[in-house]
DNA sequence: TGATAAGCGAGACGGTACGTCTGGTCTTGTA
DNA sequence: TACAAGACCAGACGTACCGTCTCGCTTATCA
């Protein structure tokens, strides 16, 4: 997914000519980021010259891949929080529970992340496009997979509509681990569950 | 709910000498504001010498009522919004139904301006609190209330979960309207009444 | 001389409102320049934020002032030059030696700025308008009067052309002290009485 | 005198290995400085990277022959002048207003090169060895040899001191035609004259 | 009623980061 | 080995904002 995020090099042209980009540069600036965020960095204190120093790489070199901090952000978001968790293939409600589970739960530095890239996402198509079709569509794909099985099985209703479902299964837990809506909800531990179950009576066959 | 948002003017103090604070300056910074956003301006985009500008207004001035660009941007958030939308008391169904329509509706401006205030709501807890307080928090009352209603007259479940259930209807129409998260639901014109059956057939008594 | 080289705050405006200009901060970015010197920092190696950061003055402050670093360069010399030296009074030849003995004199790091400024105010109209009226000007003046005297008492040529005549006696001086243009010269130690006496042999009446 | 500007190949070694160094590449090379020029690209505008562009040359080529930009410039300063201009072998006095009337008069770009040099002549010895020996010294020398022959037939006197009567000639013309030191001599037309008889007056036997 | 205290618009201040550009070097593939 | 191309590290450039600090003024309250 990487190359969704690069400029492209030329337009139309061959690409070939010249010392190709240094994958060495490019991991370390990706590397950078991770470890000031480690350290416990802003997402909005994290400089373009502190990640170059810290890469030992000039400011060329960024953004000679990526168009501004939005972007490299995006990309080491996309790094960050890795290919989505897979079903196990259990019953439809164990499957949908674990999914929903690992909602960012995986690494700390991913939910630091996200909320800085909603002013960027909601703005530039481009950075919404690279975060819909790398980040939100593969986690809705596998969500809807599960579901999928259960429409086949007849466990649920065949007229499920499959968007609306995952949306209204996901959102919950995003906005509660991303930006802690609801704080009230600090308290609830088995939250996963408690939506599964209200989504799937409402949808049983 | 403006005063949240402000300074305090002296922490033990009199605060009656000297000239008082300028209405009318106050205003205007909050035009200021909503003028520029209303002319396109993008909200990172939003200086703070450009709004003192457009008001009319030393930077101190602002400075002195709000801590910085994100403190006056929630205010500016919490105008725009205004006081929630109130049910109207016919059943539960159409009441609910009717506070998600509004959900992101009222004002174009809102709806980019709320993306932006995430990293800053995310990251500093005074920012946190006077969203909750004037934002979030009344909006989910009255969703509750309506709620309430509903376990009342025993149409809802006795032991439903107030908190999880208010979430669960407003999270998906809130991330959709605000980072439009999936995408694939523009095409669904019935979200907010279809959301409602599922979840009212998951907790129906 | 100093406002020579300043900007012009406000084109035809009052210039009285807001902050005033710092005059410790114009001390302190001039005095940053001559230490930067006075250690031996190239003139081309002296950048903005070197002189910045010396001055503990923002690079804004800097260009409030000058329009880049040659005007600043160039009010620099100005300050090294001072006023020019003036003639005793003693017989014409003896004011001219006693001038052109001062010539790249006083102060060894003008000698070092003024050939750097030589591509400034040979490209810009405004570098060349204040380096004339602030150092070369003044300088053939002082010179000009004693050859005035000369002419008077008869001692010189009525006919005397006194641009051509100061010209004469302090380019080789200048071009020598600037850049050794005739590396022969180092051995020649009464210079300026040699031509001096060149020069008036060549234009007694 | 091109090779001045050349860097060793290899201290002490053979040099005829690999591929021998284009001389097209060369000429390139200085041809796209000069086309530059001429299409009124500062000095200080002039770019490695737009040199090796418009030469269609990398610019590793560029460096593998000269040390920088100022010896790059220097050597193209060198090709620009030529070979001094010859006297004519007539009266002393009309040699030498001949060789004074083409001092910064050949080509245009010679003289607006010229002072975007002193900086790197004042500071390093090596341009100013090449500055000496390719361009100034040659010039010196001719006129010399034409002061030799008015000593010779006793026109000058014989103890005149040959350095400073040459220096005194050029000075005044070099600096006004190079950065116009005096700019009330732009009226004076008959320049070269004038020196030439003050000079000539002071040093005659 | 006059002193005093705080607010006002304006804009300079010390900083920091931006995104661009250039310098001089290095690394490809090709000749 | 040189070449054209172009990426590399380094760091200065000039700009834009940040949040604070004077200015000279205005506008209140309190003595």
């Amino acid at each position: 997914m990487t190359e969704l995020a690069e400029l492209p090099a030329a337009p139309g042209a061959a690409r070939t000519q010249g010392r190709p980009r240094s994958s060495r540069a490019h991991e370390a600036i990706l590397e950078a980021v991770l470890d000031l965020l480690e350290e416990g960095v802003t997402v909005e204190a994290l400089s373009m010259e502190a990640i170059a120093a810290r890469a030992g790489v000039g400011k060329a070199t960024i953004y000679r891949r990526w168009a501004g901090k939005d972007e490299l952000l995006l990309e080491t978001l996309i790094k960050l929080k890795g290919p989505p968790t897979q079903p196990l293939g259990d019953s439809v409600r164990a499957d949908l529970i674990r999914l929903l589970s690992v909602v960012g739960q995986k690494d700390e530095r991913a939910v630091r992340v996200m909320p800085c890239l909603m002013p960027e996402v909601s703005r530039s198509p481009e950075a919404y496009r690279i975060w819909q079709e790398a980040i939100t569509e593969p986690r809705r794909e596998v969500m809807r997979e599960v579901l999928r099985r259960g429409v086949a099985t007849g466990e649920l209703r065949a007229d499920l509509d499959l968007e609306v479902t995952v949306t209204m299964l996901i959102s919950p837990l995003l906005l509660h681990r991303m930006v802690r809506w609801n704080p009230r909800l600090d308290e609830v531990d088995d939250l996963p569950e408690q939506i599964v179950d209200v989504v799937l009576r409402g949808v049983t066959a």
